[in-house]
DNA sequence: CGTCCGGTTGCACTGAGTGCAACGTGATGG
DNA sequence: CCATCACGTTGCACTCAGTGCAACCGGACG
């Protein structure tokens, strides 16, 4: 591997050191008790720092980890897609979730999103999933783009009910298996 | 009809007068370039009161006419559900959107979510539609809420869809007729 | 060794959002 | 008809999110 030159170590740790030290804080106290401040604090690093990872304290909570956005072009661009649409996006979307990063920090922020304001910024934060799902998709079916658009939004509807029905006492793992199931019972509407 | 009170009815009409000079004014402008105070100044009214009827900024541009609310409420108590969950979710949905008082808004509100952020928060706001579907497709499907659960989003993910196509320019009904038929696509999907 | 680059920091400023006390007017009851 | 209450509105002061700018400092590079 190529070693990561001292400056480019130094951003990774602060970022991971402020989105840590964010989970964690709002986790226990709940997010309107925790200021910029405390994170900033709590990271090791000044509160003008936190905005030059951060645009917003909610993104510290959210924003994907930039190797995770990496792993999902990895996913796409090595996707086959003659088999269907449907089962493209549901190999993709399953080994996406079942090997990112951030699903260690899943059951938190599925606590997290009992306050809908929260929920509303968390789907924001993962939209770059299905932008990118939706750029690969009109690729698939240049002269359909409502059928691509459909099939990824509906996608994503699936994973969305498989997170607000999975108990964050489960296993991650659990969450994955009920997406796979809701993938299988959408299947019929897209034939291949 | 009941004649409204009063003070009751100066309520309603600071309500509105918020929203449409904060919808009117964003438009023009963008939301970044438009304050609270602005927003409080075009309607007439103090910036204090401002939030005394919305929560911020954001709610101003999306927050449920009380009106939709209690239309949908009807829609939902009235609805049958003995075809099946999803031919009742697709009437509730498109009843809504063909008659809600926010249709007027909807053009400008689809140019608005060009900003990934305004998305989201719309989304938060629009969710008091899926709540109550949530809570309407339980009770239909007592034994099984991962099967309402899964509907509920899905329907969602079509009108999402729907939305994400359709362009501002094309007259409000197209939205709704494009609706209909994700609608009709994902039948297949939900069998009786 | 000198220069440049880039992450970090402090400072000052705008604007969102809140708690509180006060005012004015419609609604209510005697 | 008047006293009282309820409630939408308002001003004020305060905390905190987010931004622009200039300066600092240590690594990268010739």
């Amino acid at each position: 591997m190529h070693p990561v030159p001292a400056r480019e170590q130094q951003r990774r740790d602060s970022w991971r050191a402020l989105q840590s030290a964010a989970v964690e804080l709002v986790g226990r106290r709940g997010f309107a008790a925790v200021t910029v401040d405390d994170v900033a604090a709590a990271a090791g690093v000044s509160r003008r720092t936190f905005f030059n990872h951060f645009p917003t304290k909610v993104a510290a909570l959210f924003d994907p980890d930039p190797a995770d956005v990496e792993l999902l072009d990895r996913l796409l661009t090595g996707a086959d897609g003659s088999a269907g649409l449907w089962p493209a996006l549901r190999g993709v979307w399953l080994a996406f979730l079942a090997d990112h990063r951030g699903l260690a920090l899943t059951p938190v922020r599925r606590r997290l999103v009992a306050d809908p304001e929260l929920a509303a910024h968390m789907r924001s934060a993962h939209l770059f999933v299905e932008v990118a799902m939706d750029r690969w998709a009109a690729g698939q079916l240049p002269g359909d783009p409502v059928t691509a658009s459909l099939a990824v939004h509906t996608a994503g509807a699936v994973v969305g009910s498989a997170f607000a029905t999975w108990s964050p006492d489960e296993p991650p793992a659990a969450f994955v298996a009920a997406a796979a199931r809701g993938f299988d019972r959408l299947a019929p509407a897209f034939p291949g």
